[in-house]
DNA sequence: CTCCCTTTCATGCATACGCATCGATCTTGT
DNA sequence: ACAAGATCGATGCGTATGCATGAAAGGGAG
């Protein structure tokens, strides 16, 4: 038994962490994709807008957009291709790297964005404020930031550790 | 401004505590499918397997499968087509109602699902209770049992306040 | 510089998904 | 009992997704 074993809680409070908190994501999202706030948008384009509009300039390269989806690089790629032709983003070349796409928020972009953004913000606090108070939503995202800022400190199980 | 509307937190926490979450799911979830657990099994089909797996005599309806999962009705159906072809699960009538179908898991596909749900359980542990401790493991899981149940509470924005 | 390996994005193809709709059954009101 | 409406699941159809692969550019060793 290796040091980070000794370390690791139990499996069964892992587990049931991780079960209890991706049903909570499950059921919220539920309702989030009945609430009829999205326009022509599929929830997902509109994540991408979201992330597009936190990145400095409405701009990111299409790599780092994939590293915070669910979406593999082909589909992203081809959304990303969606979104350009529906006139809510443009693809540029990359400075310093002619393999980058460069996807960038358009004006249009940007205010579809923020109008659904303000409908959504309007049903998270509603189901999300309405459940829990505010000293619990800030312990809720302490620990659910912790735990994604984990993520990037523990390697892939691969056979480095032979 | 009614006294509902009084009782929520500020639209600011509660967007970030959503955020938070919705982030730290899609950067565990999207471990998780690089794991190589999965067998022949998407993340998703698994997902209807574990949830059949705690239901009483490995069985439920097409409709309570529904609900705990992001797929639409014919998404399932048609998901747990494959799963019969693929002898995981078996499809039956419903005691005392000839619309319903009972989805019930065949002992190959329990075997199937605790194959893989103790290999998922061990990178679960590694990869959040590797970031959290016990007590931040139950303080999480206990916020987001909250969170979920509060969701069958609230009602939907329908026109029911005017 | 050149070769080789990696990184980044695009494309062909098969498949799973969502939307709209249908058929069948249950429920309710009269 | 009957008609009208709701509920449950299946199916047609167009589209989005994932996997495998390709093309183009970066990076490093010789």
């Amino acid at each position: 038994m290796t040091d980070a074993d000794r370390e690791l809680p139990g499996a069964r409070e892992a587990a049931e962490a991780w079960e209890s908190l991706f049903r909570a994501q499950v059921a919220l999202m539920r309702r989030f994709q009945r609430d009829d706030v999205w326009g022509d948008l599929t929830i997902r384009e509109y994540d991408v807008l979201f992330t597009l509009s936190g990145c400095p300039g409405g701009t990111a390269r299409l790599k780092e957009l994939g590293e915070g989806s669910l979406l593999t690089q082909p589909s992203l790629s081809r959304m990303v291709e969606r979104l350009e032709q529906a006139g809510l983003v443009e693809r540029g070349p990359v400075q310093g790297d002619a393999r980058g796409v460069a996807v960038c928020l358009t004006p249009e972009g940007r205010r579809v964005q923020r109008e659904i953004g303000r409908r959504h913000v309007r049903s998270i606090r509603r189901l999300v404020g309405g459940a829990l108070d505010t000293e619990e939503l800030a312990t809720l995202r302490a620990l659910t930031d912790k735990l994604r800022a984990a993520q990037a400190q523990i390697p892939d199980p691969s056979g480095s550790d032979a």
